[in-house]
Parts: structure tokens; C-alpha cells; sequence
DNA sequence: TTGTCGGGTCCAACTGTATT
DNA sequence: AATACAGTTGGACCCGACAA
């Protein structure tokens, strides 16, 4: 609350405070989480908040298959950046809100990152709205999508799902899995759509003049792009356990999973 | 030569689930 | 009840490479 009285007199801009231990012996037994010391703590200011209004609202369906849904916004500057999208993260959290296409919504960026729809304001709901409801096909595959009993993610269970291709593939190339430079989302894209791969394995079998054919490809890329693959193939177990995707075994695990498999 | 596109990286939240 | 992790999401900005 000091500092935030401060706020408007500081020649800089800040979004909040971080707290923290001082000694470093302290900081030693305290030690960090996976993805944050516990040492420390960031205390922020309240978010600004501006409306918008959902123009839509898009399944997009994810590496495990997962369908999130994600909230189109008319574009509005909310503390400096411009934002369009989104997400839901599922049916339960739309029904919870009652998020509908057409509805005028209250949005923040929350910890002034991501943005986040907290609420509708129903006095400015149009006639002859709806409740939204998730569609029971994959918008990637029309396979049907199912959602188990008790369970908040509806999944597209279809393996062979472009969508589903794309995203493990994008993952199992990905820094913290691979580490093979280059292939981001329009690429994995193209190759999956020209079925010049179709599980991760292809990746390696990639030959000079199968990417020299692709959109914005020329020798020096289709060059940068073979050797990210040859450079990849020096990897470490949890690397390469991370990379295959399986659910539920993320980054941390797979790091468990060396030191066991080692020792 | 230059504008545009795409990839990489950084910032960092929330929900769901399992474990402690 | 608290905590950790997995998985998913959004925007800005920089830079290398492509294409006109």
C-alpha cells in the first residue's frame, strides 16, 4: 500500500513490489520451487480493468487433444497492449461466468499479463443470446470428442487429429524437449498439411528438397532446418522423455526419471 | 534494398489433479 | 488445506531470412 501511493511520483513505471527474505543463508534453506524461489514473493497492484465485447468463441484443440475454447474480444488497449483473445479454459468455467457470443465483458490482464475475462455485465446482454456449449466434433478432425465423468477437459480422442499431429510435434521439437530450432507453428503446419510428416520419427527422415518446396523456405533455412534435426540427436534421457508427449509426464518428472534411470 | 513474415524468447496467469 | 506440477493460454519485441 506504500509503495503504491508512491506509484504516480516514481520516474519509472512499476506494476508492484517483490518481497524478499534478505539472508542468503535463509535463502539457501528455503531453496525454490520449480519455478520460483521461496524466498521471494511479488505483490502487485490491482489490474486495470477496460470491457470489451466477445465476438466469438473458438475451440482450439491442443497437443493431448484437449479442446480449449477462447474467448475472440473486439481488440482493446488494456494497460498498453492490445488485446483480442481469451481463453476459457473449459465448458465448466463458461457456465460458471455464463460467457455468451455477443456478451459486453469486463477484462483484465491478470498479474498486467494475461488477459482474462472476469466477468459479464448481463445489464448489457443483447436479445436472444445463448448459452455457449462446446461442440461434441473436433474442430480440428470432426472425430467425436469426449469428456470422461467427473472430469473438466473434453478431449478430441482421435490420434491421427491434424491438430493433435501438429502439437506434439511442435512439442517434441520444442527448446525445453529437443531443442530443434526452427520448426515453429506455420512450419510443423505445412509439413503436417503436405503429409511430409506425420509422427515425430519423420522429422528425421526431412530431406533438402522436401522442405525447399515449402512456403518461405529457400537453401538457407531448408539448411538450418536439417541440421537442427542432426544437432538434436545428441540429447539427454529426460530431454527425449519429455519430447514423447506422454500425458502427464512433463519437464519435471522426466528429470526424476534420468536421476532413477541413472542411479 | 527493403518490407514482411515467422521463430524465439520473455513476461506470467489460471484450472485441474495428485500428493503431502 | 496447502502445495506442486502439468498443461494451456496471450502479447510485445527482436532478429534472421525470404521475396519482391
Amino acid at each position: 500500500h506504500d509503495m503504491e501511493k508512491k506509484r504516480d511520483v516514481l520516474p519509472y513505471e512499476i506494476d508492484g513490489t517483490v518481497f524478499k527474505v534478505n539472508a542468503t543463508a535463509q535463502r539457501n534453506v528455503l531453496g525454490i520451487r520449480s519455478r520460483s524461489p521461496r524466498w521471494a514473493i511479488a505483490g502487485k497492484f490491482k489490474a486495470q480493468q477496460v470491457t470489451s465485447v466477445v465476438v466469438d468463441i473458438i475451440p482450439s484443440v491442443g497437443r493431448t487433444g484437449a479442446i480449449t475454447p477462447v474467448a475472440k474480444l473486439d481488440p482493446v488497449n488494456v494497460g498498453g497492449v492490445v488485446v483480442t483473445n481469451a481463453t476459457l479454459h473449459n465448458q465448466d468455467e463458461i457456465n460458471r461466468k455464463d460467457i455468451r457470443i455477443g456478451d459486453h465483458v469486463l477484462i483484465q490482464r491478470a498479474g498486467d499479463v494475461i488477459p482474462e475475462i472476469v466477468k459479464v455485465i448481463v445489464s448489457k446482454r443483447p436479445k436472444s443470446t445463448s448459452r455457449y456449449q462446446l461442440p461434441i466434433e473436433c474442430p480440428s478432425c470432426e472425430h467425436e470428442v469426449f469428456r470422461p465423468e467427473g472430469e473438466a477437459v473434453a478431449r478430441c480422442q482421435n490420434l491421427s487429429c491434424p491438430a493433435q499431429m501438429k502439437g506434439r510435434i511442435e512439442h517434441f521439437a520444442s527448446k525445453a524437449a529437443m531443442d530443434m530450432d526452427g520448426f515453429g507453428g506455420k512450419l510443423v503446419d505445412q509439413l503436417v498439411e503436405e503429409n511430409l510428416i506425420r509422427t515425430v520419427d519423420d522429422l528425421f527422415k526431412l530431406t533438402f528438397n522436401d522442405l525447399i518446396e515449402l512456403d518461405r523456405i529457400a537453401e538457407k533455412s531448408a539448411q538450418n532446418i536439417l541440421s537442427a534435426t542432426q544437432d538434436a540427436k545428441q540429447t539427454t534421457f529426460a530431454r527425449f522423455i519429455y519430447a514423447l508427449g506422454i500425458r502427464n509426464v512433463g519437464f519435471h518428472l522426466s528429470k526424476v526419471l534420468q536421476q532413477e534411470f541413472s542411479s
